[in-house]
RNA sequence: GGCCCGUUGGUCAAGCGGUUAAGACACCGCCCUUUCACGGCGGAAACAUGGGUUCGAUUCCCGUACGGGUCACCA
């Protein structure tokens, strides 16, 4: 028996598989249809799910689902510090009120779906220990003793010689230790963790393809790097691994910051003899500031959190559809000529990406948003609407609620023909839209009208006189109509701008003195069919109102 | 600092050796419209920079600048 066998014994006594059983028996490769796709999205449970993670999420989602392939929830917690305690079901509902499905891995109750789990590293120890023993068992990975201190030592003394900082060549002490100082440091009690003895070489190089950004050549990796930690838990290197490969993931899509580790991992697939899977490394999602840009930041910035989204009131839809935007920017030619359909159906391809950190607009954002709910039946805005009242707005919540028939006529203005308005971007933007139809909620602001005061009161002391609810919307119009030559104003908007001598205005003019006193604003859907709603002791009473103020 | 990635209008971006350099958001103007919108049309607005290669470079190569990433028993 060779030393290194020994070793590996010595290290690892409760494993009994090599990686090729474990591949045969317990994880043998999918059957799925040609060119399908098996990806996974794999975070760390820190409890705050980035918008960034939700955009490489659905790239994932995607790019399994119209292939007709698999996507993975995995939860990398090989770092206890990082973990908090609602970690796993903040992430998986946050991710599922997006629409990104998994088909295997962990529920928000912490339950587990498929066949190639566990999907939580911390319940795979033992599968990290067979591939490490294999490795240890070929010469290709031995225990390490030094201490947090003598690594700084080592990393010091790079330092001043200039030398690539690391645990390489012969800075790499423990490389070198016989089986049997092994054996009695580790009978000491010593605490060791599990180094590669990388064959790499300073300025070698490894080419590989990235699906996004193309060819990438990279020098290879030279360093030591930590496997298994002294908890005997793998490093993020050696999970993503051992992971990928029994979970027969065809395709990695992470964050663009591992591709500068990219040269380890394709080291490690090839010493495990592994084949390594495509790689897709997504771009990070940027923000502005100050004139130069910046990876979107957890700290500084609240739209970083998709919890923001979700406060400010955007439809998960809106979210993705935006994400979409940036993702594929064939998407929008594709919404254009497909209005109505799920954006599920678009042909999302993962080289089609751009390379480079889109910057996140928020003017696009609500104008996708504004899009995505001018298309909503009156029933999903107000039910959506009110979901998001009953948390954030309390007194637009009892409005809404208080007369459910009466809040869908309200929504039902302008809406559900072939040109919708575009008013509502966000939830939190219904209380402002539907104000002026609940006394409890209007602001009694006016927007000021470029008119004489005494004009704007003898419009509406007319109006008065003239209005009935009853009215249908013609004859409803040719009463403000009628107004307009008594009082100085021209009925023909077109007459008038071709020759607005003798007249105060036009009969867009009156429109807007009644719209003002009656909702406060110059923007309003259907001032006819706003009035209907309001019914006629509401209009009158409101017109009264602002006579009094002005 | 080493290594890697990136750089087309304010923003998102098509383009992949020869184009009047698309389109979208935002902005401005006009039109449509019985009000408000929606919509339509039009406008202003860009290939970071210097060298090559080429008959010809936004496109290919090299350098520079700028931005980003990464160099842990974190992912």
């Amino acid at each position: 028996m060779s030393d290194y066998s020994k070793l590996a014994d010595l290290l690892f006594p409760d494993v009994i598989e090599t990686p090729e059983e474990l591949m045969t028996k317990a994880f043998p490769p999918r059957e799925l249809p040609p060119g399908a796709q098996v990806t996974r999205f794999a975070p760390s449970p820190t409890g705050f799910l980035h918008i960034g993670g939700v955009f490489a999420s659905q790239a994932a989602e995607r790019a399994a689902h119209l292939t007709g392939g698999v996507c993975i929830l995995r939860i990398e917690d090989t770092d206890k510090k990082r973990e908090m305690e609602d970690g796993v079901p903040i992430i998986v509902n946050g991710l599922s009120d997006f629409g990104i499905r998994f088909d295997e891995g962990v529920s928000a109750d912490g339950s587990e779906k498929g066949d190639y789990g566990p999907y939580v590293q911390s319940r795979r120890k033992y599968y990290y220990h067979v591939f490490c023993k294999d490795l240890v068992s070929k010469g290709l990975a031995y225990p390490c003793f030094c201490s947090a201190e003598e690594i700084d030592e080592i990393r010091k003394a790079q330092e001043q010689k200039n030398v690539t900082p690391g645990y390489h060549g012969e800075y790499a002490r423990c490389r070198g230790l016989t089986f049997d100082e092994i054996k009695r440091r580790i009978d000491a009690g010593e605490s060791y963790v599990v180094r590669l003895r990388s064959p790499g070489k300073p300025g070698g190089r490894v080419k590989f393809r990235d699906v996004i950004r193309g060819d990438i050549e990279m020098e290879e990796n030279f360093v030591d790097v930590v496997l298994l930690k002294s908890d005997g838990i793998p490093t993020y290197h050696f999970a993503h691994v051992v992971d990928d490969t029994l979970m027969r993931v065809t395709t990695v899509t992470r964050g663009e910051e591992w591709i500068a580790s990219a040269p380890i991992h394709l080291q490690l697939f090839w010493l495990c003899g592994l084949k390594a899977p495509r790689y897709a490394h997504v771009p990070s999602i940027m923000k502005e500031e100050d004139g130069s840009r910046r990876k979107l930041s957890k700290r500084k910035d609240p739209e970083a959190a998709v919890s923001y989204f979700v406060d400010e009131g955007y439809p998960a839809d809106a979210v993705c559809e935006y994400l979409l935007t940036i993702a594929n920017s064939n998407f929008e030619d594709w919404r254009r000529q497909n209005k109505t359909e799920s954006y599920k159906k678009f042909p999302f391809a993962l080289n089609k990406m751009s390379p480079s950190g889109a910057l996140f607009d928020l003017a696009k954002l609500n104008s996708v948003s504004s899009s995505v709910i001018s298309l909503m039946t009156a029933r999903e805005v107000y039910d959506a609407a009110l979901k998001w009242a009953e948390k954030y707005d309390k007194d637009l919540y009892a409005a809404l609620s208080s007369d459910e028939e009466r809040a869908l006529a309200i929504f039902s203005i302008d809406r559900g023909g072939a040109k919708p308005r575009k008013d509502i971007a966000k939830w939190n933007e219904v209380r402002s839209y539907v104000s002026y139809f609940y006394d409890v909620l209007f602001e009694g602001v006016y927007e000021e009208l470029p008119l004489e005061k005494e004009d704007v009161k003898s419009v509406l002391r007319e109006y008065l006189k003239v209005f009935d609810a009853r009215d249908d919307k013609d004859t409803w119009f040719s009463k403000i109509r009628a107004l307009c030559e008594p009082l100085g104003f021209c009925p023909d908007v077109k007459q008038y701008k071709a020759d607005p001598s003798g007249f105060k205005g036009h009969v867009g003019d009156v429109s807007s003195c009644v719209r003002v006193a009656i909702t406060g604003r110059k923007n309003t859907p259907d001032l006819h069919a706003v009035c209907a709603v309001l019914g006629q002791d509401a209009v009158v009473s409101r017109i009264n109102k602002y006579l009094e103020r002005i």
